[in-house]
Formats: structure tokens, sequence, C-alpha cells
RNA sequence: GCCCAGAUAGCUCAGUGGUAGAGCACUUCCUUGGUAAGGAAGAGGUCCCGGGUUCGAGUCCCGGUCUGGGCUCCA
């Protein structure tokens, strides 16, 4: 037998005789290890405890303690549910089981139709399966022998799969009498999977393909014990809590309608929130050097044809005939900020120009697709397009970059994620114009000191883009930002500028937007501030309360004052006494609560009851509205 | 668009073939109050829409619309 050597975590080594296994090692370190211990990584592969170590390397042991062991035992949750799935109902056949972000699921193709009324029973079922600690074991077999035995088994989804590698074995794993198609590594007995739970079902094509069957997915979490389970669910509760659809009912801030699907109706409360943001906006780019304008929302479908989404979102627009013509609700503002670029003849002194617009567009979305205001048909854009040379693109995306770092920090947003999306199959251009453009828009990431995760083949029909993804106070990822290095469109709408060298030249146009469309963007917000909105972009941001009926008069001309200087401020003049007011105005997440009674009214101050922070005592009305003011500003 | 599920008062929801219900909200009256729900009375319904079965449909069946969970898509 040869012998291996492995280095473990404190740097030792250790020689060990072929054929041993990680449980060997980790017995051999304490027997309590070898309890507790999920798997084993072998130089950054992961191994079943039970493998035999296939070389020398360095080694560690993986317990419940590690984050990647709740992946294995989240994998293996994924086999013992697809085992007590068909073992509660025969005829089903499965397909693939991966562990996801915060859980797993498996797709299964089965007669039953099934709910979440069958969750119970199949948690039962698991529980049981995992109480009884049954080992799992792997086995390789001869991949053709595997399609044999598995079609065989009528399970033509496994069949697919092995058809389409090229190894010359698959490995299968057996626990009692289920065995399923998979590389492993698993927990070493079904003990580990008991903080198991499942969580929904619903409809997935085969291979993500709308042309292929649609299988029933159901998703499931585990987790390595109770607390961690328990905490997970009051987490997703407390992200049901503050759906932005719940929310913005509550909050007065928008609704919608059934016969006007993906349209938002905004409210005074939400359409100050609206405004708000679209203000800060404004601000912003404007001290960028961004020009702001307003195009049409009606265009004719030759401009539509000439730029080339005619061709490829026809079906997504709305489309309108007038005296035989043709013509489109804009879908997005590009070709109309080109109209503008190509008034009048252009001087490369003008470059970069950076057109701006609160661009309201208007797509037909597939009706599966709609969403609450995260995704909606009619929606106003942050967008701008940056015409350009493209020696300019390094500079422009990076001061774009920079600015939406900062304007995201605003929000409380300071996790980033950027993709870089290439090339697509269906596109605009030569591969010339296209191994340019990706160029330069690689060597502006490196300029702005931009870490970018690959996204291959996922570029705009016309160019490659960035991609900005944020993380906001629950974890959740939401793709906002966006900026896409454009050479086509100029071209198709004829835009060019005429150079140092007194020839035309054809500009870059560079699309970008940050918030991406504001709808969306206020629906994000509503969930990631659990609808207490910070002073500055609260729609109201003080209420007051006249302690009875009395002091109402009094109230009213604090309000007054307050208003004068800046403050949304309104007074509650309900009859009803100061508690039940307390509780509705902390009900509505308003910022500043003002109690205006007896004492207030002879003193001309307010009793001032902030939002997370309580009783602030009494504070004069121009103390309050300087305070205010300082919250506002720092935009808190 | 596709799969599954749902739609009952303003909101949240109960109602298994026989006279449409609750809580909150709303209106009126009483109460005039000091930091998270004072009391009483009242009003409020095309049970999503259209067909069908039945003596009789909120309830069963078919079709549609929208919403939700996903999938696909997202210029």
């Amino acid at each position: 037998m040869d012998t291996l050597t492995i280095t473990l975590p404190d740097g030792s080594e250790k020689q060990v005789t072929g054929g041993t296994t990680g449980r060997d090692i980790a017995m051999g370190i304490s027997p309590r290890l070898a309890d507790a211990a999920v798997a084993v990584v072998l130089d950054g592969v992961q191994l079943d405890l039970d493998r035999p170590l296939p070389g020398n390397g360095s080694f560690r042991i993986l317990t419940t303690r590690d984050a990647e062991a709740l992946e294995i035992v989240r994998h293996s949750s994924a086999h013992l549910m697809a085992q007590a799935v068909v073992e509660l109902f025969p005829g089903t056949k499965l397909a693939i089981g991966p562990v996801i972000e915060n859980g797993f699921y498996y797709d299964i193709d089965s007669p039953h139709k099934f709910s979440p009324d069958d969750f119970a029973a199949i948690e039962a079922k698991m529980l049981q399966l995992a109480e009884a600690k049954t080992p799992i074991r792997r086995n390789e077999i001869d991949r053709l022998q595997a399609i044999e035995q598995w079609g065989s088994q009528d399970e033509p989804y496994k069949v697919e799969m092995m058809q389409e590698w090229t190894d010359a074995t698959v490995s299968f794993y057996t626990q009692g009498e289920f065995f399923d198609l998979c590389r492993g590594p698993h927990v070493p007995h079904t003990g580990f999977l008991k903080f198991v739970k499942l969580l929904s079902v619903a409809g997935a094509y085969w291979r993500g393909d709308e042309k292929r069957p649609m299988l029933q997915r159901l998703y499931a979490t585990a987790f390595h014990d109770k607390k961690a389970l328990e905490a997970h669910v009051a987490a997703l509760e407390e992200a049901k809590k503050r759906d932005h659809r719940v929310l913005g009912r509550k909050l007065e801030l928008f609704h919608m309608q059934e016969d006007m699907p993906g349209m938002v109706f905004w409210h005074p409360q939400g359409w100050t929130l609206y405004r708000t943001l679209q203000n800060y906006v404004r601000s912003k780019v404007e001290a960028n050097g961004y020009l702001e304008v307003h195009t049409p929302s009606v265009m004719s479908k030759t401009l539509w044809e000439k730029s080339g989404h005619w061709d490829k979102y026809q079906e997504n627009m709305f489309v309108t005939e007038s005296e035989k013509r043709t013509f489109a609700i804009k879908p997005m503002n590009c070709p109309g900020h080109i109209q503008i670029f190509n008034q009048g003849l252009r001087s490369y002194r003008e470059l970069p120009l950076r057109i701006a617009e609160f661009g309201s567009c208007v797509r037909n979305e597939p009706s599966g697709t709609l969403h609450g205001i995260m995704r909606v048909r009619g929606f106003v854009q942050d967008d701008a397009h940056i015409f350009c040379t493209e020696a300019q693109i390094g500079p422009e995306v990076a001061a774009f970059c920079q600015l939406l770092k900062e304007m995201y920090a605003d929000f409380g947003f300071n996790d980033i994620l950027v993709k870089f999306s290439t090339r697509p199959e269906k596109r605009v251009g030569t591969d010339e114009s296209w191994d340019r453009v990706e160029k330069a828009l690689a060597d502006a990431c490196e300029y702005a000191g931009l870490a970018t995760e690959l996204n291959p083949g996922e570029g705009a029909f016309y160019g490659p883009k960035l991609e900005f993804t944020l993380r906001d106070s629950l974890g959740r990822h939401w793709q906002c930002g966006t900026i896409q290095v454009d050479p086509n469109l100029p071209e198709r709408l004829g835009a060019e500028y005429v150079g140092e060298d007194g020839h035309k030249h054809r500009p870059i146009m560079l699309h970008r937007a940050i918030l991406g469309s504001l709808e969306r963007f206020v629906g994000i917000l509503i969930e990631h501030y659990a609808g207490a909105f910070p002073a500055w972009l609260s729609p109201t941001q003080a209420v007051i309360l006249p302690v009875s009926e009395k002091y109402l008069e009094a109230a009213q001309a604090t309000a007054k004052t307050l208003r004068a200087s800046g403050v949304r401020v309104v007074v509650d003049e309900q009859n009803q006494k100061l508690g039940y007011k307390i509780r509705e105005a902390e009900g509505k997440r308003t910022p500043f609560i003002l109690v205006v009674g007896e004492k207030e009214a002879a003193a001309g101050t307010v009793s001032v009851r902030q939002r997370g922070a309580g009783d602030l005592g009494a504070k004069s009305v121009a103390e309050f509205a300087e305070f205010i003011a300082q919250e506002v500003a720092a935009r808190r």
C-alpha cells in the first residue's frame, strides 16, 4: 500500500497508508470529532468522510460549524426529500436537486400535484428517515451501464443528463433502498438531516427551457440545528412583513388595480416619496455634469425600426395608429436622446455630452412577470446617455461608478456586486466593434478599480454592460444600476460629431441608470427600511398631536410655522386620546411625533418623540425646525 | 407567455348546496384626554367576470380576468 502525506490545518504533516478515509483521520484526532464530521476537504476538493483519500494534499475536516458543511447538509437534504417524496408518491420521477442560496430545491415530475398541504407529511417522512441514521454510501459505475439501469427505472431526466456527460463512470449515492445519481459529497448518514423545512412549490421548466416539460419544484431549506432553522424562518416572516405591497397600502403610498395590470397609481404620500427621490437624483446628476431633457412618449414606428427595437421587441411594445401611420409608446429613451444629439452640428468640444431624463417608459411585459411595483409595465427610469469618444469611455465609466456608489451609500447600500455582461447571441454590430468596446469596458473597470464577475452572453443586443447589484438590510440582492457601451445605436440613428481633424466621427453612447426603475427602487426602499423611512425620505416627516381638541388651533399654528421652514408636517385632528394617536402615528412609521398640549401651547414648544429613540422632551418650534433640517441634510 | 394556487365588506380573513359573517377601519353621538387601542350606536356586499349543473350556487363544473409562488423574459 502506498503512503500518503497530508497537511493538517495547523501545518503539521501526517503520513497515512493508502485507503485511509477522512473518518479514520478524524477518529485519530478524537472520536467526538469523527462523530461531528460532515465531510473533508483535500486540496480544496470536498470528499465524503468515508471515501479513501485519493492523494496527498492539505487536509481539513468539515464539521457542523463550517459554512461549507451547510451546503453539504442541504444537498443531502435534497436527496432525503427526494426519497421521502418517492416513497410517499410512487411514480415520481426525479430531475435535479441543487443547493441554492439559503436552501435547496428538487425538480420532480409526478402524477401527484403538490401543494403546501403535502409539506407536513413530507417533512414527517424526512424526519423519520433522518432519525434512522441510515448510512449514505457512494458508488461508482460505468456510465453506459448507469444509463441502462436508470432507463429501466423510467428516470428519463437522469438518463438525459448522463447521456450528455463524457466521463467513463458516474457516481451515485444510496441510503437504504433509495439511490440517486450524484457527484457528492454527502453527509455520512441521514442523522445530520433533521432540521429541514419545506417552503414552497412552483412550476419550473426542465433545464429552464420553456419548450421543455414543466416540472414541479419543491423549495426547502435545512440547517445544522433547530435554532438556526427557526432563525431563518423568522427572517422569512420578517421579509413577509416588509412586503412593499402590504406596506404600500398601509402607508397609503400607491395602489394598483385589476383593469390596469402593471400600472401604478401613486397616492399623495407615495408621490411625495417619489418626488423626493426624483429631486435627489436630479440634484446628483446636475452636480455631475448631466443636462436634463424630456422626450416624447409616442414615437414613430420608423424610428424603432431604424434603432432595431422593432425587430427584437415588437411583441413587448404598445403600438398605436394614427392617419395610417404606426407609432409606439416608448419602451426606452435612447432613440429620443439621439434625436436631441442629432440637432445641429456637434463638435468634439461638446463631448462627453451627458443627457439625462426621468424617462417614462411603457413595456408590455408578459403578464406572468408582473410583481407589485417591482416589475411593472409603466415606469420611470433615472436614465441618461453619455455621448463620448472611445477614449472617454474609461473616465466616464469610472466617474459613473463613483456617483453610483455615492448615491447607493445615501440609502445605506454599501455592499455592491458588479457583473460584466458580454456579447449575446442575438446582437447587432460587427465582431470587430464588439471586440473593441468589450475591451474598452474591461479597461474602464480596471481604471475604476472595479472587481467584476463575468456574465458571458448576457449583454444588451447593442453592446456589453456592467450591472450593479445592491444588498438590502435583509441581505437580499437587487439589480438596479447599469452602464452599457453602445457603438451601434449612434451608427443606426446617424449620430455624428466633427472631430479635431475637421472630419465627421461616430460617437460612442453610454446608456446608464443608477436607481433603474424608480417604481422598483421605491419598492426596494419600502422593504429595505420596512416602511420606516429616514426623515429625508419620509413623506410625512412629523405629525403634530394635540393633547385634546382644545389645543387643535395651537397645533395648526405650529404646523404652519414648520411647513414654512420646509418640514413635511401634518396635524392629527382626530377626536381621540393621545395614546391612540401615538399608536397610529407609530404604526405609520412617522419619524417625529410632536405633542402639543397646555404647556406647549403656552410656551411655544413641542414635545418631540423620535421614532426609535422615544421622548426627547420639549423643544422650541424653531429648535425643532433646525434639528430636522440637520437630519434631512445629513440624509438621516 | 408557461405550471400550480387563490379571489367574500376599505383591510385581514371565516363561511362544504338552503335568508352573507367577525375583527380592524369608516360614520354619528358621548367623552376632552399627557406618550402605543376610552365607550355606545350605525352604515357598509354584483361573494372577480361570463356560462353551465341544480328546485336552489359564495359553495359544484367549464371558460376568462387579475393576484400570488415560481419558471422563462427583462432593450
